[in-house]
DNA sequence: TCAAGCGTAACCTATAAGGTTACAGATTGC
DNA sequence: GCAATCTGTAACCTTATAGGTTACGCTTGA
C-alpha cells in the first residue's frame, strides 16, 4: 500500500469541531438540559442556539461570556474553540489567496 | 492612601490593544514598509488595511492567512490577538447579561 | 391522542468586512 | 512654489452573519 508524505508545519490535520458539538456533548447532555431549556437560561432565543449546536452559526463573543456565565467555564476557551474552528476552513483557501510576501 | 483590592481570576487587566497597532508597530515600521505597498501584498484594498491599522476594523480569518504569508508569522497569532481583544470588550458587558447559571 | 421538544424556513434588523471613488491634509522632490 | 505621493476617511455599494419573532412539520413520551 503507497502511503504519501504531507506537510505538517502549518497544518491543523483534524478538521476541528464546531463548538456548537462540544457545547451539546459536554455541557448540555451531561446536565440532561434541552435546547429549550438552555436558551432560556442563556437568555438568547431557541433559534440562536439551536444553530449554534448545530453548526450553522459561530459563537460570538458575547455569547462566550453567556456560555461562561451559564456553565461555569472560561469565555476564552470558547472564543478559543471558535477560532480554531474559523481559521481552519480560512487555511484551506490559503493556496487561494495572492499576497506577496513582504518578510522571511 | 486608600487602596482597593479587586478580582483578578476573571479580569484581562491591560485593555489589550489592537492587533492593527501591533501590525504597525512590529511589522509595517521595521520593515519600512508603508500603508500603501503593504495593502498590495496583502491583495485588500488600502482602505482595508487602514481601517484594521487604526482599530476601526478588526482581523478576519482570511486576513490573518493573508498576514501569515506577507509577513511570514503564524495566522493563529493574529487571530488570537482579535480574539483577545474582543472578548476584552465582551467582559466589559458581561454585568449587562442576563443569565441563569445551569453548572457551577 | 396530544403536548412538548426540536430543527428550521421565512422574514426582519443591525453590524461588519470588503470594494470603489473621491476628497483633504501632510510630506517630499524638483 | 509646485507637483507627486502617501495617508486617513467619508460616501456609497454588496455580501455575510448574529439575533429576533413567528410558524410549520416531525418525533416522542405520558
Amino acid at each position: 500500500m503507497k502511503t504519501t508524505t504531507r506537510k505538517v508545519t502549518t497544518m491543523r490535520m483534524h478538521n476541528p469541531p464546531h463548538p456548537g458539538a462540544i457545547i451539546k456533548t459536554l455541557c448540555l447532555e451531561p446536565l440532561g438540559v434541552g435546547v429549550t431549556q438552555a436558551a432560556q437560561a442563556l437568555g438568547v432565543s431557541r433559534k440562536t442556539l439551536s444553530a449554534i449546536l448545530n453548526g450553522r452559526a459561530g459563537i460570538s463573543p458575547e455569547m462566550a461570556v453567556r456560555l461562561s456565565i451559564a456553565f461555569d467555564t472560561s469565555a476564552e476557551s470558547w472564543l478559543n474553540q471558535q477560532t480554531q474552528y474559523d481559521l481552519w476552513h480560512a487555511e484551506q483557501r490559503r493556496k487561494q489567496l495572492r499576497v506577496a510576501k513582504l518578510a522571511g
